[in-house]
DNA sequence: CCGCATCCGGGGCGATACTG
DNA sequence: CAGTATCGCCCCGGATGCGG
């Protein structure tokens, strides 16, 4: 992009993350880890390819990501961000956190979605609140894909599924589920709203905050 | 701006903010406060005035900022963040943490300055090593404008120049100012790339930071 | 002087088609 | 799978004009 032509630190920075796409490419390689071109773009509905292929080459000229070829038998190229780019984690955060607020009126008509999205509210709401019991694991589903959450010894982590015989499946559409999620939306409420639940029910119970102890809501 | 399209906060946010120049114009609010349009614009050199324009309705519409007429005899509109702007405190904060180390490459050929972008480097670095002294006052000169540096009782405070009386002046390019606040350059280095300092020099080191005491320095 | 509105050229962006 | 090529459009940038 243009550069600013100011010699102010957020110009700066939006010089170099500010274009179209860029921050929401670095927001999938923080959710999903290395990844490879078609990974990025089925995490990306609604970018053109070639835009897809220019911010890639942008970021990795600016140091926030770098390009890897995967070894054999997998010989496909990843692209992974930078401890740089990691250091836009603090950045997304804070832009979800702001934009959290928008995420109650549920999605717009032609919004996509994708289940790995939800990575970011699970770590930032679920606790595990008896962390003497063993590791478990939650599947949640909104569309095609999926996302795993495990827990263990108290930490809460998710990664893409699916899942390989998770204790419970959380399926339904997206804004039940991140209403569940962020405690808002009651389980009860939630099976009334297309929210179906498979196995094992206490995993929810030990893993989600309590109606309105959290500061956003996404109900 | 065109949305992305996408059920997720991030991207939602970034509908919002992610226009060019609108988190720059939430900058100039959040360092100068209620502003006038040519004020924004001093402090916005390089946007043109359509987009200004723009940008001021656009996030008037999204409830970012509110427009106020201000009583007589001032008789001017004036620009002011909402709560909901004051908000975006935190994702400038980040993004200006992030976009530090380019400052220490020093200003590029084009690159515009004003003084009052160093509130955000004096809030975030500047400390009150003797706050059982009495209240004390520091300018800061790199151009036309000034910044004004306010201590009293352990909080240090920046607004917009030029200051009464104040207890001592610097004056010098912008690089070696910020090198001075950020504990990167030694005064006396400083006096060497053309900081100047007038009055009562202990006010500095009252305030200024020990050299690599830091994670940023702009040196 | 302040606070815009208008006009126009250029480039970034979006959608699709195509290729090694 | 991982891009490249093409093309239309709209946003952006810069200049100018203009009413209060």
């Amino acid at each position: 992009m243009r550069s600013y032509g100011q010699y102010c630190a957020v110009a700066k920075a939006l010089d170099v993350i500010g274009d179209r796409w860029a921050l929401l490419i670095v927001r999938e390689l923080l959710l999903t880890g290395p990844s490879r071109y078609t990974d990025l773009r089925q995490g990306l509905p609604g970018i053109a390819t070639n835009l897809l292929t220019e911010r890639l080459r942008d970021l990795e000229a600016a140091g926030v990501l770098v390009r890897r070829e995967a070894p054999p038998p997998v010989a496909s190229t990843l692209y992974e961000l930078t401890e740089r780019g990691r250091g836009l984690r603090a950045v997304v955060h804070e832009l979800g956190l702001w934009g959290a607020p928008y995420m109650a009126e549920g999605p717009a008509a032609e919004d996509a979605f994708r289940s790995h999205w939800m990575a970011w509210p699970v770590e930032a709401f679920l606790r595990d609140s008896r962390p003497e019991q063993g590791p478990a694991s939650l599947e949640l589903r909104a569309g095609e894909d999926s996302l795993v959450v495990e827990v263990a010894e108290g930490v809460v982590s998710a990664r893409p599924g699916p899942a390989d015989g998770p204790d419970a499946t959380l399926t339904g559409p997206p804004h039940a589920l991140l209403g569940v999620l962020s405690g808002g939306l009651p389980l009860g409420r939630a099976k009334e709203r297309g929210v179906d639940v498979r196995g094992d029910e206490q995993v929810l119970e030990r893993l989600l905050p309590r109606a309105g102890s959290l500061a956003v809501s996404l109900t």
